[in-house]
DNA sequence: TATTGTTATACTCTATAACTATA
DNA sequence: TATAGTTATAGAGTATAACAATA
């Protein structure tokens, strides 16, 4: 049986947990719209973040995964003509960017997840800014002030 | 396909992208916080989840995942001495239920998940209620009421 | 017939390490 | 030497399908 505890850090649980399962059925969500494309999780997220000719190193840090991992989904994205990969002036570089479809697809890919996402189907458009507001500051890289 | 239902839906993207930017950090800091005590982010929200004796098959759904892959997953922390496995009085069913150091290893990991969690290392005590109201109507099941 | 758990299989995600081409 | 990308490899997560035991 779990332990109802009323101290601090059964409250610091409780949001902990509370978030972890908004976290887990988030991902659940997005997956699914992801899949509505054709696209699994992290393609999708490939794709959100290309936004302008960017290179495998760059995003592999925005995708918080190694570099080796960026070859093979940029691979897939450009045999499906979602992506063009041409090298940069440093001939090392090679320099991803979204075709015509593939802008086409982030499009509705966003407007999906958009409609989809937790926060818009669970939370009045008033709740949504408060939320906001908190997330901002989560996604942040600030410590709190009391 | 899905259909695309408006043109401009930033504000409601917004959310979702906040809202996925901290799912994505969360899950970082979830597993990295299992790997401390040797788990992986599914075997670690296992443990969590085993409050009772749970057959396979319920677990799989708290877990949201099909039921063949619980049973490696229990064999592993059999192998481990954190959970034991009995047959129930239906003998087709198994129990799964956490040994002494399973359930020592449960309370540690819960307590280090509340200090590492974004809410907790964000978020003002104060931010944290608020937060905690949005969530709860986040992790429930029922709709918006504008 | 239906359900629980098991096994085999396959695909994806992910990291590490060794490699090449370039800087 | 250092960096960008590639390739090979391995471990983990996950789903499907076929199966045995039980209900």
């Amino acid at each position: 049986m779990p332990t109802v505890q009323r101290s601090s850090s059964g409250d610091a649980y409780h949001v902990a947990r509370r978030l972890n399962e908004v976290v887990e059925e988030s991902r659940r969500r997005f997956a699914a719209c992801a899949a509505e494309f054709g696209l699994t999780a992290v393609t999708a997220r490939f794709i959100l973040r290309l936004h302008e000719p960017t290179s495998m190193r760059v995003l592999a840090d925005h995708l918080h995964c190694d570099k080796s991992n960026v070859t093979g989904l940029a691979s897939r994205l450009v045999d499906r003509g979602l992506v063009t990969s041409r090298p940069g002036s440093d001939r090392r570089v090679k320099n991803l960017e979204l075709t015509a479809r593939g802008r086409h697809l982030r499009a509705e890919l966003e407007q999906r997840v958009a409609a989809t996402s937790l926060a818009a189907t669970r939370l009045t458009k008033k709740d949504q800014r408060a939320f906001i507001d908190l997330l901002d500051r989560l996604a942040g890289s600030e410590a709190k002030r009391e």
